[in-house]
DNA sequence: GCATCATGCAA
DNA sequence: TATTGCATGATGC
């Protein structure tokens, strides 16, 4: 206890390094520590910022100003605040400065994100500017100068330098006063900030253990969507007599609506329309008229992208057997996490019905040697949390009755009714039952793909779809849907009825709260984004809380440490998990399970699944895991 | 070289 | 009234 009211300091910290690549080699060359002086009323009125370099021609200097450094991060009383500290915890852990676990951090950029979740920046430069007025002059000058030299901030005037990183001494220090009022008003919110500060340090984890590739994999693709190329090539000289190029949709344009008089179906959603060549026109025109230059431009676009990709993945690793994406903890306005360089959240899967040139990229990463891979994901999170925030009984009866019950079974019954039906358990609700019950008995590939193809229409109803949407979504004429639209709406009026109830609490309040507290705002002239930003944002915050639990969970256990999370996907986390503790997996992930789902904010029961995979990310096989 | 548009992948 | 993202190639200034 006397511990732990021994003074706490307050500091800033921020490194300069010779690139953004800190899994690259980038070095940290200087350094500074800002020191806030604080009135009687604990606000700054002024900054001492000690500015270090480590690149000075003497050696001795830099031997000291590393061993001023190591002692900072050893001392965890002192509160370090920084801005985006992700960055600063990268580049001291591959420049060898340890940095407990321990340490309290504050972060300026989460902080912004938490708050204000609209804003069109969380740089540094532009909060204090547009918060405090502070200038940004110093910043172009510096900007400037290092591309003068190449990026090249070690190479910047020592001077001008120095001015530049007292100002970014002095700046977290003003930001985190002012965001820290804001925070201190709702106890909720600065919970879930601190837990955004832990969910930092396991994408750090995530980042740094990175992502392996099968090079063999990757040369197989290559060669086949290069010959594939090819063959689109010459045969769509044969048939058009002419060189196109099919990647242009000017140019495919021309082709469909000029050259072939093929109707349009849909234009482009910008300033100038045009009509639109994208994937579901080409679909449709596909089933219209079955002409060979269809899947031409089918082919030729997802061949480029699927080489495009890959050289991307290829530029990223550097040579290396693995990737180390950058992972953004916060980014996205629901609070969502986001992922680039390369992104690893958008790595396509196998074939889809929608999808008849499929590359499947996921089999260009597998786990590091001695390893596999052991995604997890949640069941139907999304559906479980409108089913949850609307209070929908019959689904929510459903769940709590039985948590694996399968969430969209009732979609099917509501589409397979015999015309609209006017009360529960009418000849017309009981036509729907009892057709998907003998469709499930006696035609389980029927319904499985009829399932899979209404799987979307609980989410898309209640985010504002309407009566199109819904078509479009199943891919059918409104006609053939019209009455399972109407049919779902009345059985579940709730979630019908959730993006009108989101629309009326958003021009209220201007924002909509997840299930953690976090206030997310909308822009006012679209309140019914509120809808999903509520459901989006509680499932984000879900999987953050499981990964730092989880990571908690690993650290503590010794013998589990060589269990590591490299990436997560939204509503799934992926392992890497050594092939010796695969004996031990029966002990090992239930437990992991029963952190992620335990969840005391949510009412509704969550669900987890595990698969494994020995040899890619895109070649795996379901994982039976028992843990309740 | 930079910005914008159209497109396509994921959840 | 589904949404959140990142990254590419084509095109025009």
């Amino acid at each position: 206890m006397i511990n732990k009211i021994k003074k706490i300091k307050v500091s800033s910290f921020d490194v300069e390094t010779d690139g953004l690549y800190p899994y690259h080699g980038n070095k940290i060359f200087s350094y500074c520590i800002g020191w806030p002086v604080l009135d009687n009323l604990g606000n700054p009125i002024d900054c001492r910022v000690e500015v270090r370099r480590l690149d000075n021609i003497d050696s001795e200097i830099n031997k000291e100003n590393w061993k001023y450094l190591q002692d900072y991060f050893k001392n965890i009383s002192i509160v370090k605040i920084a801005h985006n500290f992700k960055f600063e915890l990268a580049m001291l852990k591959m420049n060898g400065v340890h940095v407990p676990d321990e340490t309290v951090w504050h972060d300026t950029m989460i902080m912004s994100q938490v708050l204000r979740n609209l804003a069109p920046s969380h740089a540094l430069d532009y909060l204090c500017w547009e918060l405090c007025g502070y200038s940004r002059e110093l910043d172009k000058k510096v900007k400037l100068a290092a591309k003068a030299s190449g990026d090249k901030y070690n190479l910047v005037n020592v001077n001008l330098m120095t001015e530049y990183q007292t100002a970014d001494g002095e700046r977290p220090i003003l930001l985190y006063y002012t965001f820290i009022k804001e925070f201190m008003k709702d106890s909720r919110r600065y919970a879930d900030y601190l837990n955004e500060i832990e969910v930092v340090k396991v994408t750090q984890w995530e980042e740094s253990n990175g992502i392996y590739l099968s090079y063999p994999n990757i040369d197989k693709l290559v060669l086949w969507m290069e010959s594939e190329l090819d063959k689109v090539q010459r045969e769509s000289y044969d048939l058009l007599k002419e060189y196109v190029n099919l990647n242009s949709d000017e140019q495919v344009r021309r082709i469909l609506f000029r050259k072939y008089k093929m109707p349009v179906l849909k234009f482009t959603d910008s300033d100038t329309p045009k009509p639109s060549t994208d994937k579901d026109t080409l679909f449709t025109l596909r089933e219209k008229y079955d002409h060979p230059i269809l899947d031409l431009i089918l082919k030729q676009r997802s061949y480029t992208k699927g080489l495009a990709t890959i050289k991307g993945y290829l530029r990223h690793a550097k040579g290396k057997d693995h990737i180390n994406p950058n992972i953004n903890s916060n980014a996205a306005r629901t609070s969502r996490k986001t992922s680039n360089r390369p992104n690893m959240q958008n790595v396509s899967a196998d074939a889809g019905p929608k999808n008849p040139f499929p590359v499947p990229l996921r089999k260009c990463f597998r786990a590091q040697k001695g390893s596999v891979l052991l995604p997890v994901d949640y069941d139907g999170i999304e559906m479980r949390l409108i089913v949850n925030n609307t209070g929908e009984p019959e689904l929510l009866n459903l769940m709590k009755s039985d948590p694996a019950a399968d969430i969209h079974y009732k979609t099917v019954e509501c589409f397979l009714m015999d015309g609209v039906f006017a009360r529960i358990g009418d000849p017309i609700y009981k036509s729907g039952i009892q057709q998907a019950r003998e469709l499930k008995e006696t035609d389980l590939k029927k319904f499985k793909t009829h399932r899979k193809a209404y799987k979307g229409i609980g989410f898309c109803i209640a985010y504002g779809g309407g009566l199109d949407k819904v078509a479009v979504t199943l891919q059918k004429t409104v006609d053939e849907i019209k009455q399972g639209d109407s049919n779902y709406r009345y059985r579940f009026s709730r979630i019908a009825g959730f993006t009108q109830d989101v629309i009326e609490r958003v021009r209220r309040d201007g924002f909509i709260t997840t299930s953690f507290g976090r206030k997310l705002y909308v822009q006012k002239d679209k309140p019914y984004i509120g809808a999903n930003y509520e459901i989006q944002g509680t499932a984000a915050g879900i999987l953050k809380r499981a990964q730092v639990k989880v990571y908690d969970y690993l650290k503590t256990n010794k013998y589990l440490s060589d269990i590591k999370m490299i990436l997560d996907v939204h509503d799934e986390i992926i392992f890497q998990y050594p092939r010796s503790l695969l004996p031990y997996k029966d002990e090992i992930l239930p437990e992991i399970s029963l952190l992620m789902i335990d969840m005391p904010e949510i009412e509704i029961p969550l669900r987890v699944s595990w698969s494994i995979s020995t040899t890619n990310w895109n070649d795996k096989k379901d994982l039976k895991v028992i843990y309740a």
